[in-house]
RNA sequence: GCGACCGUGGUGAAGUGGUUAACACAUCUGGCUGUGAACCAGACAUUCGUGGGUUCGAUUCCCAUCGAUCGCCCCA
């Protein structure tokens, strides 16, 4: 009986593991660049760290936790996002004490919410994100929307979407709760079952309906700005101000709400509308939170941070063509030809893997034709032939897979030969791109 | 959690209640002792996701189940 991956799961094989590795690559180059280290922590943690942070209220929570009972009988659950472990850590090694705040970090790895899957939906995926903790500033608040921003760029994509939008403080918030309860408590009979249900919960996710008639009612409804402190509303100017000042276009989206329950003030969302009008949901979004740390039993400090989905990425750079020249290819592809001892072959080979050349050689004698066509199917740049003739002379046929020139080289003289010649043909190909 | 649609070889796929399950690509063998094309001849699914039912007979009809894909919800 054949045995299926999970549902939700997938396997990356392959050439796609070196679209994902450029990916990463990439982030972890512009994280680097504005600062933040990588952490790693573990992908099990104690259930109540993300009752306690995303929320009880939220959905991921509620019914998207991978969540059991160890040995021990501790609940224990899969993370379903990273910020809660980077604070966690945070907190237990009191980093707040000894580093330079804000404490700036960045992560990548696997996360899981059992959810149906779907375009660009895992149950399985992998996020990449920045926490900047310990600063209270719109400047931070900026770095960070303007680093997820950069990461896209330095991705190739053309056409973002940034929405922004301020769910205000505390104080803010309580006032506009209360509002926008009054006003839905009159409607709500001929809103949706969720709605319904929202207005109990969280009556902020309600502006989030995608319900058609419900979204008549949601366009009579109080709106945040009318409920945002002096100092709410003065710090989203300053930060929608920088973000002008530093050339990031953007959209303020008063119904941008996000389901995780630790979010205040600024929030965010990078989306991509393919050219055929498809979407995928968010690539990325983040946002500020002011009380997470010190519910996760550390000091008042607040921080900001945001998240992309690696799989979402990888899907939108693969269908519109992004990156594509970035990928190693192999250097040398070795043909054996006619009666030959392998070994010889093969050792030729290994002089080849320790010049350092992406190399492979055919380990087994077939007709030139299928040789050509394997080294076309793994990119070569070009064919090295030996057969009986070059092994007398101690010489190899190279032959350039894209020009079709060939010419006959001294083993002695390879090194030499093959550092000018793979250079001109990188830079070759990249002229044709 | 709700809904739609699908499940035939390595891949893309056609098909029918009844005897050899099309076709194409890929792969392999030979025609052709060493150069990527083309051509020719041949090989390649004891079997149509899994389990059950209807039937003389099921890949085809029915039910269940699992899985893929997509939409809603939510989000990455």
């Amino acid at each position: 009986m054949e045995v299926k991956p999970v549902k939700g799961t997938h396997d990356i094989l392959g050439s796609e593991t070196l679209l994902y590795q450029r990916i990463e690559d990439s982030l972890a180059k512009i994280a680097h660049t504005y600062g933040y280290l990588e952490y790693r922590t573990p992908i099990i943690e104690h259930t109540e760290l993300f009752s306690r942070s995303v929320g009880g209220s939220s959905d991921i929570v509620r019914k998207e936790m991978y969540t059991f009972f160890d040995k021990g009988n501790r609940s224990l659950s899969l993370r379903p996002e990273v910020t809660a472990s980077i604070i966690r850590t945070i907190v237990n090694n009191k980093l707040y004490a000894s580093a330079d705040l804000p404490i700036k970090a960045s992560y990548i790895g696997p996360a899981f919410r059992y959810e149906r899957p779907q375009a660009g939906r895992y149950r399985q995926f992998s996020q990449f994100g920045v926490e900047a903790v310990g600063l209270d500033s719109h400047l931070i608040d900026a770095e960070v929307i303007s680093l997820g921003y950069h990461a896209l760029k330095s991705l190739e994509f053309k056409d973002i979407t940034l929405k922004i939008n301020t769910l205000g403080d505390d104080e803010s918030r309580n006032n506009y709760r209360g509002a926008l309860r009054e006003y839905f408590t009159n409607h709500i009979h001929s809103m949706c079952s969720d709605c319904q249900e929202r207005l109990q919960t969280n009556p902020l996710r309600i502006l989030d309906c995608k319900v058609e008639e419900d979204r008549q009612i949601i366009k009579g409804a109080p709106r945040i700005q009318d409920f945002l402190s002096k100092a709410s509303k003065e710090r989203f100017d300053k930060t929608v101000n920088l973000l002008d000042a530093l050339n990031i276009k953007f959209d303020i989206d008063e119904s941008l709400v996000r389901g995780l329950d630790y979010y205040s003030e600024v929030v965010f969302e990078y989306h991509y509308i393919a050219p055929d009008g498809k979407t995928i949901g968010a690539l990325g979004g983040g946002g500020h939170y002011s009380h997470l740390v010190e519910e996760l039993g550390g000091p008042n400090l607040s921080g900001v941070g945001l998240s992309f989905g690696i799989e979402r990425l990888a899907q939108v750079i693969a269908s519109e063509r992004l990156l594509s020249e970035a990928f190693p290819l192999l250097a040398f592809y070795v043909m054996p030809v006619g009666e030959i001892d392998l070994e010889k072959i093969y050792h030729i080979t290994e002089k080849i893997h320790r010049l350092g050349y992406p190399c492979e050689m055919s380990y087994e004698v077939r007709p030139l034709k299928t040789l050509f066509k394997r080294a076309e199917r793994r990119a070569a740049l070009f064919a090295v032939i030996v057969g009986s003739e070059e092994l007398e002379k101690n010489v190899i046929t190279l032959k350039n897979m894209r020009t079709k020139e060939q010419s006959v080289v001294a083993l002695d003289d390879f090194e030499r030969v093959a550092e000018q010649v793979v250079e001109e043909e990188i830079i070759a190909i990249g002229e044709t791109r």
